[in-house]
DNA sequence: CACCCGCTTGACCGCCGGGTCAAGGCAGCG
DNA sequence: CGCTGCCTTGACCCGGCGGTCAAGCGGGTG
């Protein structure tokens, strides 16, 4: 009996079923994304799916956890990307540069999908506290922070980028690229994505190395 | 009779009616920034603020309202601490450094309420469009934006600034901004103030006119 | 064929929370 | 003293939505 309500429940799920799970997965992520997590009901995404409402209950426990689920496949992808772009020869500055770029191409590639992980700097001030949801989006920001830390930490090492508190380097670089992630999003921006993610990479790397005059 | 449907309706509020909507509003500032708006219950508003659920809708037609008229109050204080602190004289680039920085001091001196403008960015996106809020919300935006182009695009033709989309710089300005002032919010970075305002001023100087060595 | 099991359905439930309303205070004023 | 209008209360309403469930279907296996 499988509609039971154990709470470590597994179940096993045959081919078309995996699909079946994308497929909502798919639906659910366009929906969140531009009507936004509590604005979507589990009833739009049935009838996206094209399915019935019950059924988002056999794959998922909760609306939650949906979320969750979706955050962490995007994580996922994300950094695979910033992975694939970046070359490990490289010195600490430029790979730096590069992630930043892959990370803006791969936003504008993935818009619907991307605007999640922008929710989720809302989603984890929006959630109460202790929602398991919240839990695993503070854990993914911590991912790319310490990420991009230990870059600048090298860096200063080498002495490309001046001595002062990594961690504030970090969320100077993650913060503009959600920036203008979110900005692209909107529409208040229509440039070439290759010719943004050029200039985001360039602003990134003059905040971290640039000269500028004394104050 | 006062407790009618008109649409357009006015009040007359006495100095105790003022005082008391200032109450609520104060109440609703704290739990929306805190829980967030959409964990934030009507009644847990009242509760903190130590009258009837009834109450609200004396003073405030709907709960998107009173949000509403938080994030103007908010808006309001924010642009008045940043022109303050810019001095007339100065050159834009300047002008923008000390607007960026009167931006952290203020938002780390009313992190509670300066958090809901940071939710501002994402309840555009979570609140379904054609909500009252959300136009509030964008043009709010927008009146930020514009005011940093404009100032960018003065620095670029006093040579201040490099050639390129005033658009996007403007954007890098203001997403810092908004980036540091949500770290800071979330405890992961515990830094002087005035420091922190130094270094994001410092970050936006050099991403703004900075130079760095060639790709 | 019979049985299991993964899958699918849609009616149904219960709760939560935004919003309403009738009934009062309590000033000030004529 | 009565009246008018601002303010305050708390019980109540009701619609929406997350989540449940009993029932059925279909393909694979013994």
């Amino acid at each position: 009996m499988n509609t039971s309500t154990g709470p470590a429940e597994r179940r096993t799920h045959t081919e078309q079923g995996i699909e079946r799970k994308q497929q909502l997965l798919d639906a659910a992520a366009v929906l969140f994304s531009s009507k936004g997590y509590a604005n979507t009901r589990i009833a739009d995404i049935c009838a996206a799916a094209g399915v019935a409402k019950g059924l988002v209950y056999w794959y998922f426990p909760t609306k939650e956890e949906l979320f969750a689920e979706l955050v962490r496949s995007m994580r996922l992808q994300l950094r695979r990307a910033q992975a694939a772009a970046m070359d490990p020869e490289a010195d600490p500055l430029t790979r730096i540069r590069q992630g930043t770029e892959a990370s803006v191409v791969f936003m504008a590639e993935h818009r619907a999908y991307f605007a999640l992980l922008d929710v989720e700097r809302s989603q984890d001030e929006l959630s109460g506290r202790g929602s398991d949801v919240a839990d695993v989006l503070r854990e993914g920001s911590d991912v790319y922070a310490t990420d991009v830390v230990r870059l600048v930490r090298d860096a200063q090492q080498q002495g490309l980028v001046p001595d002062g508190d990594p961690q504030l380097y970090a969320v100077g670089v993650l913060g503009v690229v959600s920036s203008f992630s979110h900005a692209l999003r909107n529409g208040s921006l229509d440039v070439d994505v290759d010719e943004l993610a050029a200039f985001v990479g360039g602003w990134v790397m003059r905040a971290l190395a640039g000269e500028t005059v004394a104050r």
